[in-house]
DNA sequence: CCCCTTTTAGAGAGCGATCTCTAATAATCG
DNA sequence: CGATTATTAGAGATCGCTCTCTAAAAGGGG
């Protein structure tokens, strides 16, 4: 073949979660990039067409590793407890990857959405649908008297929302925000 | 006095926030404000010394209008039904200003808050003061057994959490918001 | 009505970021 | 060992943004 890489596409975006997690999205740049890995700017264009395709790629890695774990505890049965899994999950996996969860507090607009390519548009719409048909599944699977936006809060948001703010404010997620959003999942389900 | 102003400091905040709106705090640039507001740039040097000066007050404006609101609503009697009313606030606060509801999911940080001028970091961090006191003061009230994580987590992360999604997906916030929110508080506190 | 102050107006220097292009480099395969 | 190929390396053109500076304009007070 030939010469082996030296800045693989992983460590490239790598370093792109760690300038996002210091600096927001907007320091995400090519220069920044390269700089970071101790790479030149033109082994990050050897990788990545330009500027928006890397944007996309660490907004849909991140955002697909995050989903991966998620889609599985909100799978589990019973319903009841695949829910107050899937609560917790968001909330662990936080706490064990700081950075990605921050990153994940912006949105796909926040890293050059419209200007992506349109096939990481489509895998980008290909993992939204996922989740929400699995969570659309797991609403039907709790009774017919729980409704998708119900759902979407007491899994979704209320520990994403507790997350986010200890991450804004540097402090640690305490050991009891996993029981407060199981508590929290439960009582709005009612389990 | 001198000649009356065309673009004032408001105007200018205006356009700051839309721009926000449309395309994140690093649209927010003094060119960009001044494009938009019609203005020169010199205009807009005229008001602010200086970019960052420009995000402070944008961010600062806006994150006062909505404490003022908030704290108010925190603040009536009895606790049980002002720890409610806030909740609810956050919601229909957001829904009546998108706009600033929006940039509001964003933090300081994304504003350059390490790069403000002292006098602005002072303001921000006596705005916070005032809130955190009302909310203390509200856990105090609620009851001995009722923790500022607790009451932070129902007032303050889950609606505005819930108004996130719908901000980030565009759709409109549901007229049941008010009451999945008010619910959940009620929940959490023991209300 | 003229002077004084505030504000508008915009040109232009400096800077950092994106992206292109060319040359050098290093491993693998025959 | 030489040919092939993936990759590194970085110079340089272009562009938009920040900020400074000078000149002009437009009301209000005496």
């Amino acid at each position: 073949m030939g010469r082996p890489p030296r800045h693989d596409r992983d460590r490239l975006l790598d370093a792109a979660v760690d300038l996002a997690f210091e600096a927001g999205p907007s320091g995400v740049t090519v220069a920044a990039v390269a700089r970071s890995a101790g790479a030149p700017s033109g082994s990050v264009y050897h990788r990545f067409p330009n500027a928006m395709a890397l944007l996309a790629a660490v907004w849909l890695r991140t955002l697909e590793r995050f989903q991966d774990d998620f889609v599985a505890a909100a799978s589990g049965e019973p319903a009841g407890r695949a829910a107050v899994d899937a609560a917790r999950q968001v909330v662990s996996w936080s706490r064990t990857n700081p950075r990605e969860a921050l990153l994940l507090q912006y949105g796909p607009r926040d890293f050059g959405q419209s200007e992506w390519p349109d096939a990481d548009r489509d895998r980008l719409a290909h993992g939204n649908r996922r989740v929400r048909d699995t969570l659309a599944g797991l609403a039907a699977r709790l009774g017919p008297r729980t409704d998708l936006e119900r759902v979407l809060l007491a899994v979704v948001d209320v520990p994403r929302s507790l997350v986010a703010r200890h991450l804004r404010e540097g402090t640690p997620i305490p050991e009891s925000a996993e029981d407060l959003v199981a508590e929290t999942a439960a009582a709005l389900l009612g389990i």
